[in-house]
DNA sequence: GGGGTCATGTAATAGGTTACATGATTCT
DNA sequence: AGAATCATGTAACCTATTACATGACCCC
């Protein structure tokens, strides 16, 4: 429904978000990108950076300003935001904060499959996962409170505190998940058991009662 | 770290799935897909469906069956799964499971960059945003309650348990989000009406307190 | 002064999405 | 019978990731 946006990856959010501070060239951007840790937040790397440039620069968002600059380096070009890309930027943030979209998470993606695993070694591979999220979120609280002591503002770690509710909420869950699991009264076990290694039955998902026959 | 994979699209692994109940054609797979829901949990169109299929094929996951069985239609291809694609089933399902693995919620960078936007819009964005999960959650709910209700038994629906599980989250930390914008304690409004249409500041982000100079 | 790594970019390749094509079935 | 939809696939086009290239600076 949202109409497609002529460049589409949020590096060139990031791209537009940064050039509308001051005008860089790409190999600046991408500098500023890793310090400032916003590779984080969103996917980033050398080669699609000047793909996304190029995009942005066909589309009309940025313009070429001066070129080959400094001594004997290879020719940089130094780009700035239009008022074209000004406007993309408010817009293509707007829709992104008001608008949640469906997205596709891993581990969606792994629970809506693991009963092919038989249902002992999905619980020891859990308890595994279990055991990464711990560090994960150990990182990341670390990450915050030496932050918070460097003196930035909370306003800036919004997106790590997010990020860490997302976590907890994850552990939280695996954990409830082995638990149910051990459970007896929910005979989980018992039906994964039965479920797994016959052929036709794992068909029987979600929705969709198989229409009548 | 974790070695990539021959084919790395999840779509593949939905396919070795499928395909490990029985034989079928791509056509027959995308029915299946649609059909159980699992298009919910796993990016699907019609076009990636064919070529992972021949990707898989390629790299010795599967195999062709049989081919050009039924009258006039189009000449179909029944694909069966290898021993090594039962492997490769098993041993990716594993690593999901177990691994957590750094991703990119479009929410993460858009939270990253929102101090692009005056405060006062972002205050409003962020509620349409909250209006918009509170819809999404009904939606789960009920799609969970008429599951029940249909006799699907509790473990095919963790992967929409989950779901729900993170969308709770997110409702919460955005409604908490509001709380603080508003919260004259914090000055978040002041820090950000400083830092928004500044020029540099802007930059002064997360790590990397900026090295001596 | 030669071996790394920084700075800067281009090109080749692989991956994924959209558009196109066409016989069969069903609906009105 | 013509329109819409299903079934089935191929091809064209974009996007994104990896690999390649090369002068400058820095370290011991």
């Amino acid at each position: 429904m949202p109409g497609k946006r002529k460049v589409g990856n949020l590096l060139a959010l990031a791209v537009l978000s940064l050039l509308s501070q001051q005008p860089m060239h790409p190999y600046e951007l991408g500098r500023n990108l890793r310090e400032h840790g916003d590779d984080r937040s969103i996917k980033f790397n050398h080669g699609s950076l000047y793909m996304v440039v190029g995009q942005l620069a066909r589309a009309g968002f940025i313009t070429e300003q001066e070129t080959s600059r400094g001594g004997q380096r290879p020719e940089r070009t130094v780009y700035a935001l239009t008022d074209a890309g000004r406007d993309e930027l408010r817009d293509w943030l707007r829709d992104l904060v008001a608008q949640p979209r469906h997205e596709y998470p891993a581990f969606v993606s792994a629970l809506s499959l693991i009963t092919a695993l038989p249902p002992s070694e999905a619980l020891s591979l859990l308890r595994a996962r279990l055991d990464h999220l711990g560090r994960q979120q150990a990182g990341i609280r670390a990450l915050i409170e030496k932050s918070q002591s460097d003196g930035v503002p909370g306003l800036f770690l919004i997106e790590e505190e997010y990020r860490l509710a997302l976590l907890d909420t994850e552990s939280a869950f695996t954990a409830r998940l082995i638990e149910r699991m051990n459970d007896p009264g929910t005979d989980w076990m018992g039906q994964w058991a039965r479920f797994h290694g016959e052929q036709p039955p794992a068909q029987e998902k979600t929705r969709s009662p198989r229409r009548k026959q």
